[in-house]
DNA sequence: CTCTGTGAATATCTTCACAGCA
DNA sequence: TGCTGTGAAGATATTCACAGAG
């Protein structure tokens, strides 16, 4: 099965592109502060700012979920928390593993955002017998060796890994062949999975050289222009994590 | 405020699409370990294949940069190396600093793929006094107080926050005050930040959600099938970021 | 012949701009 | 009115498919 080339035709999965339910998570986070400070509704334009985003584009993702705005006067925040968090499946408990109990792995598993919505944290595991046992975040760790049966008895579907590289497609292996179905990758490696299997990753080191690659560009642009440059406020905002507006690019001043 | 309009064009940096430019550091981990056996040319076939892409897609990046492949032959592994080291801006080195030197900041000072590839850890800043001059990574940790005078000290552009959300925005603001242009945030928040800064984001949280969203679908769709994958369904793929399709490219023997 | 480089065809994503409901 | 929802336009990205260099 080398040379797949079985050419999905990139399949947004149900008709929401891909784009979009890359944005939910955001907008979810953003309606859930507002539902904590009892707003009880919000238009498109105060949304999109808080979640850092244009608003005709966060109309057209809701609008993808259904229409369950009110036209003259906004989205009901709690309605929408909850049509986002069920369009997620974040209504259901999803039981993760962690693989690689490393520094990252032991960061990851005290990161708090991880039981807040609806994942939970059902195993650490490692492949150093010294590590079996302690407890990490008060979960004990357990041995690579009960691999299978820990994705088993707890129904996992969805795995971390956070070894080496090294170990990382062999651990992959290992957890899709138990039943794992989606995993989030911080090794810094390309994982091989067959179809059916989603793979996320993360990577500190990708991130950053893309950033040096625009770094490289300012300095080059502007040429002579040394320090901080208050620009005028102008407050654009980050948006995705990908393309954010940046580049001055010989800036209209 | 929101509704800017500066509309620039969008302004891919040079010439070389976004896209494209996410895709660097991935060819550039592959043809590194080519190096490191010393396979002296690699066809785009093959390097698509490690680099978890297309080979279409590849030929089309590469041939932003200019024509570095022969004909009927391949590509130099060395020169390729080099050329997009360079145009990464990886040819120079980066200092960074890290702010907010938590679990998940010491990991990250721990982690060895910063130094590999001209990034180099400036320094450690946390907001607990306690934890100043106490070394982690071996950098012992320097108060916030001493932001401003260390990125100036040691000319830093690129700043990594790995703050608790709430302290996020205020100490990007101090960075970019203190002549930070680059940002890559750890914190589960939207930062805000003038024009011409450059921010990314790593968000553990939103990925698991991404993922869960497609799980759901999965579950779903297959709707009787119990376990194990192996459906026939469409598939989607872990799209975005992280563009390494399903990819079986299993090594060509 | 083989494998790169690339125009052209698609597919996807973003933004505009405005009809029309509350 | 004020704001949503959305067709249509525009911008990016991906993929195809093949001319032509080596």
């Amino acid at each position: 099965m080398a040379t797949g080339r079985t050419h999905r035709p990139a399949t947004r999965s149900r008709g929401i592109p891909e784009a979009t339910v890359a944005r939910l998570p955001l907008y979810l986070r953003a309606l859930t502060a507002l539902s904590e400070r009892s707003v009880p509704t919000v238009s498109s334009e105060e949304l999109a700012a808080a979640a850092g985003v244009n608003s005709a584009k966060l109309r057209k993702d809701f609008s993808y979920l259904g229409s369950y705005g009110t036209r003259g006067v906004g989205y009901d925040v709690e309605y929408l928390v909850y049509q986002i968090s069920r369009e997620l499946g974040l209504t259901q408990d999803w039981p993760v593993v962690i693989v690689g109990i490393g520094n990252l792995g032991a960061a990851l598993a005290n990161y708090g955002g991880f039981a807040s919505r609806g994942f939970r944290v059902a195993a650490l595991i490692d492949a150093d017998p010294a590590m079996a046992g302690k407890p990490v975040a008060g979960i004990p760790v357990q041995h690579t060796d009960e691999l299978e049966k820990i994705i088993q008895d707890n129904g996992v579907s969805i795995g971390v890994i956070a070894t080496p590289a090294g170990a990382a497609q062999q651990v992959c292996d290992r957890l899709v062949a138990a039943g794992v179905t989606s995993i989030l990758n911080f090794a810094p490696t390309v994982l091989s999975v067959p179809d059916g299997v989603d793979v996320r990753k993360v990577d500190l080191s990708i991130e950053l050289q893309i950033l040096a690659f625009h770094e490289q560009r300012k300095a080059g642009e502007e040429a002579g222009n040394g320090a901080a440059q208050q620009a005028a406020a102008a407050r654009s905002d980050a948006a995705d994590q990908g393309p954010d507006g940046d580049v001055p690019a010989v800036m209209p001043a």
